[in-house]
DNA sequence: CAGATGCCCTGGGCGC
DNA sequence: TGCGCCCAGGGCATCT
């Protein structure tokens, strides 16, 4: 459920924290967790000592620049996906102890710690093989970030209907634009008025220059917000405080209720595993 | 190329 | 109170 605006959300209140700090060690509980790595350890053998520099994001990937204490050493670059259920939680030295499922955690030298939580271990945790462009190697596939790229209306219209798929479907898909999960691609397409099986290439130019418009005054709306915690109250921010954007839903959860637009009643169906919610009225 | 399905996984909600 | 069932869904592999 974290998406861009979740993720978003992380990345600030890591920016405002971490850099600086000094990684004396990575501690690696679980192994799922790193998955994309042969050998567990491989965490703490290349961050020990290294430098917090940065932390970026791309789509639902956060992504921290550290500068290893060798001073001709490259950048790393821990990447980060919080999958369903993943959280990055700061905990200052007088923190109360590790929560289950810690399963990654950087200590700093001072003895603050970055842990990451994930239950249900969708998530993952790696390290980056190196640059491509301007993000890493193995996030080359992900298409333009919606609140960092400057992909403007026309062209993202031009490329929505030259395709030929569910709208809901290409939304979602992150080769496409990276960062919508089920949460923002229902809001969006609900203020949009199109439903989730529209084809993309039967959307008129207005329409899809409304979908871009849509997606990002909502995106950056559930920012200001930070990001959305549903029924589970998995979403946390690195203090562990809710979002809030989940009170501005208009479609999300709201299944039987009314639509608030409209009146009609919010539908909800399921659909590729997953849920879809729409108003069967205003959308079309 | 697009869509449908199944898998990974655990906590929480539900029925009994 | 407790047990078992089932669901949530992002990303990916596989098939049609």
């Amino acid at each position: 459920m974290p998406e861009l605006p979740e993720a978003e959300t992380v990345r600030r209140g890591l920016r405002s924290r971490i850099p600086g700090r000094v990684v004396e060690r990575v501690e690696v509980s679980g192994a799922r967790s790193v998955r994309r790595h042969e050998d567990p350890g491989l965490l703490d053998a290349r961050l020990r000592g290294s430098v917090v520099h940065d932390v970026g994001r791309v789509g639902k990937f956060l992504t921290v620049a550290l500068h290893p204490p060798a001073p001709d050493a490259a950048v790393e670059v821990l990447v980060v996906h919080l999958g369903m259920s993943g959280q990055l939680l700061m905990a200052e030295p007088d923190a109360p102890p590790r929560p289950r499922h810690s399963h990654v955690v950087l200590v700093f030298s001072e003895g603050s710690e970055l842990r990451f939580v994930d239950p249900r271990t969708f998530g993952q945790v790696f390290l980056s093989a190196g640059p491509a462009h301007d993000r890493p190697v193995e996030l080359a596939g992900l298409g333009f970030d919606p609140l960092e790229d400057g992909v403007r209306g026309p062209e993202f219209a031009r490329r929505l209907r030259s395709r030929r798929s569910m709208i809901k479907s290409l939304l979602m898909d992150q080769s496409f634009v990276a960062g919508l999960g089920n949460i923002y691609s229902d809001e969006i397409l609900h203020a949009a008025g199109l439903r989730y099986d529209r084809r993309s290439d039967t959307v008129s130019e207005d329409a899809a220059l409304d979908v871009h418009r849509q997606m990002l005054r909502i995106l950056r709306a559930s920012v200001r917000r930070g990001g959305s915690s549903l029924s589970d109250r998995q979403y946390r921010d690195v203090d562990g405080r809710l979002g809030r954007y989940q009170q501005r839903h208009r479609v999300f959860a709201r299944e039987g209720r009314p639509c608030l637009t409209c009146g009609t009643p919010i539908v909800r169906l399921p659909w590729g595993g997953r849920s879809t919610f729409f108003c069967p009225s205003c959308q079309r």
